[in-house]
Formats: structure tokens, sequence, C-alpha cells
RNA sequence: UGGGGUGUCGCCAAGCGGUAAGGCACGGGACUUUGACUCCCGCAUCCGUAGGUUCGACUCCUGCCACCCCAG
């Protein structure tokens, strides 16, 4: 009779999110296999390789939940196919969102190719997402918690990835979810949220991008061409940074903080700017490539939401495409929107699709006294 | 070395006899499966230095030092 229940293969960190997936498909009757991750192989910066401490409490819930639990290995796809995009990105001036990539090709591709293979019927993961799988297709629906919502990292999965995916946490508040991990008596029902980039996590960012990229250090200039001071390499800044410019204190500056506006790739410049000012503003901007969950834009032209940035709130946006990309237009102007970030579409509570960012268009161009443009 | 001015936290800057504002930077934390933004907390027992006056001085006086400006 074992054999009757359908296979649900399980993604599973180690956090309480992924432990109350597995709780949850367990009492729904499921076959469960819990698979555990490794796609990063180095140390933190304390040299402490928490992935052993995940690994331990993915063991404790799986024993717990009377479910048998392995491990995987991706590193190598992750470095390919995640990684050197992400290294690529920042060499470039962007600023990439890896874990984006990460759900399109590690954990709904490689590792759902892997569950595949184990004749399971789905993948699931401890995502905040929820999906709606009708006749014509899979839609991917916000969390119903709106504070946890991760529909932003997902909105590059396809049908075909979707169909397959399973998200059984997503119509949950946190709050209830470390309840029952509290009621079930499950280890990591207190377990402090995991941040950072997805299987690196917490890094000192500098530090870390150091091992990777040679830093080039140079100018900060603002707006009338003065040199404001120095920066340790473009890749360490991103748009509307404040922190680590180390400016202060200038006397014939308003008192106000200063932040990156934009980078100068050829001569090597950091622009900076003191207070908010139009030009961190943009009220459009430029997709290559965007791609949608159900496999088609809604029309050639279409009003929408849109983030820009995880965790920030919807923005009203008109969307036009053009082939494989679109144009998007703001209703009001936005601010630091970056290149290399996403830009997620959402109708209500429907995640439309998106895409990377390649360009936008300025609420005031920066312009550079005493340069050409 | 004739005259004038200034020396307070890394930077900018209040204070003008009553026992060191504020901003920026920086550090820590919160938030956060990117990187940011944001928010909260912290941050000069000491005011160029040595004395003096005073119950009491960063604030008054004197010497010295440093820097700046104007002079020739």
């Amino acid at each position: 009779m074992k054999d009757d229940k359908a296979r649900i293969v399980l993604g599973m960190s180690g956090g309480v999110d992924s432990s109350v997936a597995a709780l949850l498909l367990k009492e729904q009757g499921y076959d469960v296999l819990a698979v555990y991750m490794k796609n990063w192989e180095e140390e933190d910066d304390e040299g402490v390789c928490t992935s052993t401490e995940d690994y331990e409490d993915v063991r404790r819930v799986s024993d717990a939940l009377g479910i048998p639990y392995y491990t995987v290995n991706f590193a190598r796809e992750y470095r390919e196919r995640v990684f050197s995009y992400f290294l690529e990105e920042y060499e470039a001036g962007r600023t990439p969102n890896p874990d984006v990539l990460c759900n399109c090709e590690i954990k709904f591709r490689a590792f759902l190719d892997f569950a595949m293979g184990l004749e399971a019927a789905a993948l699931a993961t401890g995502h905040y997402a929820r999906l709606e799988k009708q006749g014509e297709g899979a839609r991917l629906l916000r969390a119903v918690d709106l504070t946890k919502d991760q529909t932003y990292f997902l909105a590059g999965l396809t049908q075909a990835q979707l169909q397959r995916a399973m998200f059984p946490i997503g119509g949950l508040y946190k709050k209830e979810v470390r309840r029952l991990a509290e009621a079930a008596g499950l280890t990591t029902a207190r377990k402090k949220d995991s941040t950072g980039i997805c299987f690196i996590g917490e890094r000192n960012f500098k530090r870390f991008l150091m091992q990777y990229l040679p830093a080039q250090p140079g100018d900060m200039i603002d707006l009338n061409g003065k040199v404001i001071g120095r920066h340790d390499g473009l890749m360490y800044y991103t748009l509307g940074q404040r922190r680590g410019l180390g400016i202060g204190g200038r006397a014939e500056g308003s008192g106000e903080s200063w932040f990156v506006i934009g980078k100068d790739m050829e001569r090597n410049l950091l622009i900076v700017q003191q207070g908010e000012q139009e030009e961190l503003y943009s009220l459009g901007l430029g997709a290559e490539k965007v791609s949608f969950i159900a496999g088609q834009p809604p029309a050639a032209s279409f009003a929408c939401t849109a983030k820009f940035r995880y965790r920030q709130s919807d923005q009203a946006v008109r969307v036009t495409m053009h082939g494989a990309g679109c144009t998007i237009d703001f209703d009001r102007p936005q601010r630091a929107v970056t290149p290399g970030q996403w830009v997620v579409l959402y109708d209500g509570d429907v995640c439309l699709g998106g895409g990377p960012i390649d360009e936008t268009r300025p609420l005031k161009p920066i312009r550079i006294a005493g340069r050409a443009q």
C-alpha cells in the first residue's frame, strides 16, 4: 500500500520552512523523500561550515517524522550555471540576483531532474508561494503571508518546472509555520531564518567578492566632476548605496548622506551624490529577456504592477513587449532601479514572470560638469 | 615674530562662566534566501598645550605651539 502513495521529493535546507513542508506532506500521506542539497563547498567567513549543522537538522527532523533523507551535491552545476554568471555580472558593473537564477537552474532544473529520476510525482520546497494548477497550466501566486512572499525569486520558472513543483507552506503565515514546528517538536522550530546568497550564506560581501574578482580602486566623483573620495573597485557598489562610501563632513556640503548614482566603467569612476536627488530615480526600464510563467505575455502591451527588487512594494507600470524583451514605464519615478536586478511582474496575486533589468530611463540624466556626456 | 584670525569626536559644526548639541562617516543590531535602501542603538570624562582667575571654565587672563590671512 506504500506504493499507492505519490512520491514527493522535498528539498530540505535544515530550516523551519522546509521542515514544516515535510511535516505537512507527511501528514497528507505522501511518500516523502527529504533531500539536502549541498551546492557550495567553502566555509564561511568564520571558517565554519554551516551546512554540517543544517544537515544535522535535516536528519533530526526527518527522523522525527519518519521519512528517509539523502543528500545531493550540485556544487559543480551551481558554479557553472549560477556563480559564473554572478561574477560576470559584477565584472560588468551590474548587480545580479543569483538567487533567481539558482531557482531556474539548480533547484528546479538540476534538482528537479534528479527528483524525476527518482520517479517523484513532484518536487516540493519550503518557498512561500502558491501554485494554482488548472487544466490550462500552473499559475504562480503570491504567498498568503505577503511579508514572506518569495515569488520574486521564482519568477523565472517555466510551466514545465512549475507543473512539477509543490509549495506546501505557501498558504501559511510564518507564525503558523513556527507554531506547527513547535507543536510537532521539530528542532528547527525556533531556528533563525537564513539569509544571504542561497547556498553560500551571509558573507562580508566585499571580502567575498575580492576572492574572485580583481579589485581596481579608483576615484569617486560628484556631478561637478570633483573627486570626493576613493572606491575599492566598482563591483563593490550598487546604485542607491549609502554605506561604505566613507564620505562625511564636507564643509561645502549639505550635511546629508552620499549615495551611489552611477558608474563610469570606462574611467573606473564611481559617481556619487549628496542627498536623495532626481538622478537617483528613473521613469522606466528596458529588459532584453523577459519570461512569462504562462509561456507568453498577456498582451503586446499591458498594465500591471512590478517589483524591481525583492521585498519592495508593488509599483504600477505599463509593459510593452518588443520581441523577447520589453520596455516598462513606471507610473511614478522609482528609486535606484538597477541593471542586473530582476523586474518581476504581477497581476494582483498572480506572478506573471520577469527578467533581468538591462537599462533604465533616468528621471534626470547624469551629467558630469566639464566632461563630455 | 608687523598686524589680524583660528584651533571642540575621523570630517563638518554648535557652545560665549555652570559642568561637551547636531549632521556626515564609522561600528553594532533589526529587517532580509541577491546586492541595496530603511529603522534602532552606540560613538569626545574631554574641548591645541602649559599655567592662572573662579565655588565652578570649552567658554575669562597669560605663555607657548600649530595653521590661515593681510602686510610690506
